[in-house]
DNA sequence: TCTTGACCCTGTAGTTGCTACAGGGTGTGC
DNA sequence: GCACACCCTGTAGCAACTACAGGGTCAAGA
């Protein structure tokens, strides 16, 4: 088939199929005569287990390593799981780092009582004064114990 | 104060403080008689305000935003609120995803019964399965409702 | 036969929020 | 005079794509 399809088929973009391919995840394919790429099954596979890694959160290279796993199905898997409990930690750190950050957001955006100023607005207020006197929920604890701590660099928010 | 100093003060990197310059974020400071730059209160106090607004997840067009409302302190601050309601919403839908992710990530380690090869592995025989026949959790409702929603793309796995 | 439109190709640049150099200048203490 | 810490500009790298530009190919319809 070509890439086209392969990448309807597994629901990504037909670009992303060639990245893959450009990063090694997926093998070079065959091309026609006129130099279009010709996928079989074996690259329909390769990318759907790609794809299912990376809904899985993993990032690439651990994916690579799962694919050269799975090439090699002889050698000792303990591999496979120490992968898998990386993946779980880093999990559970991020939901615990979002839960607070809910919390901060919360408790910020219930600082605006009533539509005002941009000065009368206690959400500005509230950002102005953690300036000001580090006494916001962020702030308040010293740098090795804060609550969504040095959070940009230990984990900057996704998006 | 020099650039080391100011950085200090709000524990980040002297390489950030010179990319928020020229993003826009931090105006750009005096220069002493050898090309140093020379921060006041005013530059410590935006740079606080910006790792602040990191901290809590913001992105740094969102920042601006805030920035923006902090010299207009007469204008309406209606859209401070809407900032905000826009990243609790985004936080929240990480929660979510990343509870489910979570689900997903232990089911598939519990397969691994004892180590073994990467043939024999559950986990492995598991992520290979759901190329096959999509059986596992995440492919295995239609396209509109999976778990973990071709969230490749919804919610890219945080880096 | 010509044209239209969908698809394919390569190559490069942009995204976000930094981080890390290279290659140089400045300031301070001994 | 020297070492060393700090500063400067400019550019490139990271992850995982995404989005062009500028061109080629193919099949269907007029």
């Amino acid at each position: 088939m070509r890439i086209g399809e392969l990448a309807k088929q597994v629901d990504c973009d037909v670009e992303t199929v060639r990245y893959y391919e450009r990063e090694g995840l997926l093998a070079e394919p065959e091309r026609d005569q006129s130099g279009y790429r010709s996928y079989g099954v074996s690259h329909l596979e390769t990318l759907q287990f790609v794809r299912h890694g990376r809904s899985l959160g993993m990032k690439l290279v651990e994916i690579r390593q799962l694919l050269n796993f799975r090439h090699h199905p002889d050698g000792d898997c303990s591999g496979v799981d120490a992968l898998l409990d990386v993946q779980i930690k880093r999990v559970e750190e991020q939901i615990a780092a979002m839960g607070t950050l809910k919390e901060q957001l919360i408790a910020l955006r219930g600082e605006c009582e009533q539509r005002q100023t941009n000065r009368g607005c206690g959400i500005m207020r509230s950002l102005n004064q953690a300036i000001q006197v580090r006494q916001c929920p962020c702030h308040r604890e010293d740098k090795g114990t804060r609550a969504v701590t040095s959070p940009v660099k230990a984990h900057p928010p996704p998006g």
